[in-house]
DNA sequence: GCTAGGTTCAAACGATCGTTTCAAACAAAC
DNA sequence: GTTTGTTTGAAACGATCGTTTGAACCTAGC
């Protein structure tokens, strides 16, 4: 990785992010960049490559993250499963950490992705898939042994709901930021992120115990 | 309201779901509404001025119902609060029953509009607020006087919560009647949207819940 | 029949898009 | 010092974008 191609990276993220997809121009990367103009197409084959390497890049590490810490637990407790909240720690913490990490303004590539995810271009339904797949099966089977009492059909859905939760939540961040006021956001960035765990958590078994009734009447 | 003012807020719906604000283009607007290029341009001023106005014709309606909906239940209670669950179904329900409503393809405004939402257009921010400011304080009130232990600034993290959550299901919609399947997606159209309400509503009660014991550790 | 006001039409405008080209600059190997 | 292969540079390519123009068309009202 030259050293063109991470300065070419750093300012996609940013202008992916301020403009989406579509938003974003050639142009304006490699001048945030400081490069050629040429350099995308001659580094990356083309602005589709140069988000996907984006994508890749950055999240394929987060899902390794993700994924062996829940393969820890779950050798922990050996038949055990691991708790729902747990789970959903495990899947949401990593990304949220991330974009709360360091100071100043938070890395970009999160809300250029989640932004991303939200076009509509074929492109992100496959790579979507492509990075996800593996996360999503793992954390189905996990949710599935945390909440024996629900149906797999129940816990796909349920499964979905949290991660548009997610996605939403990281596209709409500033305007929690907003609301919530710059200073106060960043000392309180652990109890949000508890709470929005929490709140995913909550909302699934929530949903699993009605669910139960709502089978049966 | 003409019928060729009708006809390009139709296919503009169609087009701006389809490829976001930035993607959607005039002249495929205009040849899929069967009118001339210039006739956007003549009836609205602009690209934008139309999102605007499709934004505005399909959204007041809903948002109408909600205050209305939800003044009639708080005026029926006098003193007593609405109960949450039933505050959230209320802020719900319009805009999933309208995603659900039709037979045939559903109607795409809501997928346009939730998709814009997520582009980073300052437009958007400007149009967001202008449109659900209303909608917004009065749900957030009555969510307080479902939820007396909780203080105003969780309230208002817990709406953001569900808002995100709400855009984010509307946007990630295909996704999930993909999961589920087109046919039994919508026989069982009022099991997913009730679960949806108590997939919030179990999150943010839950959430306060333990934010009561979270402050107090 | 004629006029006036609103609407449609084909064509063009200037701008910007992603990509390509090819010569210049560079670094390392012999 | 020359050669070889890689990286950069300025310029141009064809395509498409949102918008504007001005003539043609249509329909009332007189």
């Amino acid at each position: 990785m030259t050293e063109t191609q991470i300065k070419i990276l750093e300012a996609a993220e940013v202008e992916f992010a301020d403009n989406g997809f579509n938003g974003a121009s050639i142009r304006n990367i490699t001048q945030r960049a400081g490069v050629n103009i040429a350099s995308i197409n001659y580094h990356f084959g083309s602005k589709e490559s140069l988000f996907r390497e984006m994508f890749h890049f950055r999240f394929d590490p987060i899902n390794e993250v993700r994924l062996s810490r829940l393969r820890e637990e779950q050798e922990r407790r050996e038949r055990e499963p691991v708790p729902l909240e747990l789970v959903i720690r495990l899947l949401v913490a990593p990304v949220f950490e991330l974009m709360l990490s360091e100071a100043g303004p938070p890395p970009r590539f999160v809300l250029a992705i989640a932004r991303c995810l939200s076009e509509p271009l074929e492109l992100f339904t496959r790579l979507g898939r492509e990075i996800f797949q593996e996360v999503y099966e793992e954390f189905f089977a996990a949710i599935r042994d945390a909440l024996p009492q629900a149906d797999a059909e129940q816990v796909g859905l349920q499964l979905n709901f949290a991660i548009s939760s997610m996605v939403g939540m990281l596209t709409h961040f500033s305007r929690i930021e907003q609301l919530v006021g710059d200073a106060l956001f960043r000392r309180q960035k652990d109890e949000i992120l508890q709470q929005f765990i929490t709140f995913i958590a909550s909302g699934i078994s929530g949903c699993v115990a009605a669910g139960c009734q709502y089978e049966n009447r």
